[in-house]
DNA sequence: CGACCATTTGATATGGATCAAGCGATGTGG
DNA sequence: CCACATCGCTTGATCCATATCAAATGGTCG
């Protein structure tokens, strides 16, 4: 059966919605072993996951909604990681210490996972320890992408950004914006009149259309690529 | 004995010096396994140790000297992922396949080894294989300092690079830097003149000395660690 | 000594930040 | 159910940090 933990007590769930209800019921979607070994855990939007520093006991999986990793810069600026949607998991660090803090974006359900739990299931299980082995190089690999997006122009971080989205979305050409501009500007080191301004100007020279601000459909990809340079 | 491959055949290693001349005797340096695994190979300055898309059979080590990795964008841009030092370990890829181009920056000594080989000593050396495991996670905080890096002002990127050098340094108040301007603009994600003119000012401020272009005194740690914001 | 290349320095242009105001959707209290 | 406050987003005007263009300097190697 499931090993329930006592995750409520944690200091890293503090924030978690009091009505917390796990649904058990996702533990067995996805046909892993990973999804037995936690608990759903709801968030309530702007709530904590966890926050830097903090010891990494559990690992995350993003069930439902979406979630921001940042950092607060001593000046007060906000550097977001990454941002997480339906699969992604996170909270993984190297040495047991968050190096960023986690927010849910929207209101939303994160599997957890202790670590220690998961780490004990990979000695005895091969393909477990084999993705689990995956976790930090496909980081790496996202935060090398962001590196390359943070030393382009604005519009051409901007379109990568909206390129980057419709890759993890179902619908390639429909992208839905969990996040705020806000969100985007401090994922893109831009300013949030900035975000705005491009994403207007995208949509004047007819390389997408935004029928809500939270949505955005990409009408030309060939557009959009000439302009990600 | 060490099991000599035939590594000078690989296409990686083209531009290898012709008159490559293996030195085993540093394979039993710093008291791993690892050293006794590889050759060491001599590459001269601006010569490429691999490229983009090739497919990644060997990882590296700098003995002596030091080594960029980069991209090169569509539009002719240059990025420097990362700069290696001796000691350092690069060319290590989550899919097999190189993501980032190298060349070496001097002259220097890599120590060459196949990844076979390694992964086949990680399935019988518990120490091999976690210091393996322990890469890609470094190669990630790395990726995420640098992250935080570029989305600062150019005085904070300047400053923080030399930081990270003198950090890396054996002595931390005079840094050694092999690159020239050009290589730190582009890992800076700055142009050649404003690192030049960010240098100059951090020396007017009496923060650094630039006794010569290629040699950086921090006079003031605290003037530096300031300017970091 | 002279050519070459890296670096520095100078003058100007510009993309994005900043400061400021307007707009539209959402929700709340009367 | 509507008036109003709030919040997120957009738009406008101006400023400034860094890029760009250009030239001078300096160090290295033949």
């Amino acid at each position: 059966m499931l090993s329930h933990m006592t995750i409520t007590r944690s200091t890293s769930h503090r924030q978690a919605e009091s009505t917390s209800q796990p649904t058990p019921a996702a533990a067995f979607s996805l046909g892993s072993a990973i999804e037995m070994m936690g608990a759903t855990v709801p968030y309530r939007r702007d709530s904590e996951i966890y926050g830097e520093n903090e010891p990494a006991e559990y690992l995350y999986k993003v069930i439902s909604g979406a979630v921001r990793t940042y950092k607060i810069l001593t000046d007060g600026r906000r550097q977001i990681g990454s941002f997480c949607l339906p699969g992604d998991i996170f909270g993984l660090e190297v040495d047991d210490i968050h190096t960023f803090s986690a927010e849910a974006i929207t209101n939303c359900k994160i599997l957890v996972i202790k670590r220690s739990a998961l780490v004990s299931l990979a000695g005895r299980d091969i393909a477990v320890a084999r993705r689990l082995w995956t976790l930090p190089g496909n980081e790496l690999q996202r935060a090398q992408e962001h590196i390359l997006l943070l030393i382009k122009t604005a519009q051409e971080r901007v379109v990568g950004f909206l390129i980057e989205m419709s890759a993890r979305s179902a619908d390639a050409t429909e992208v839905e914006l969990p996040m705020s501009r806000q969100d985007i500007a401090d994922y893109l080191g831009l300013t949030i009149e900035t975000v705005s301004r491009t994403l207007t100007r995208l949509e004047n020279v007819g390389a997408i259309a935004i029928p809500t601000s939270r949505r955005v459909v990409l009408r030309s990809r060939g557009a959009l690529n000439r302009l990600n340079a």
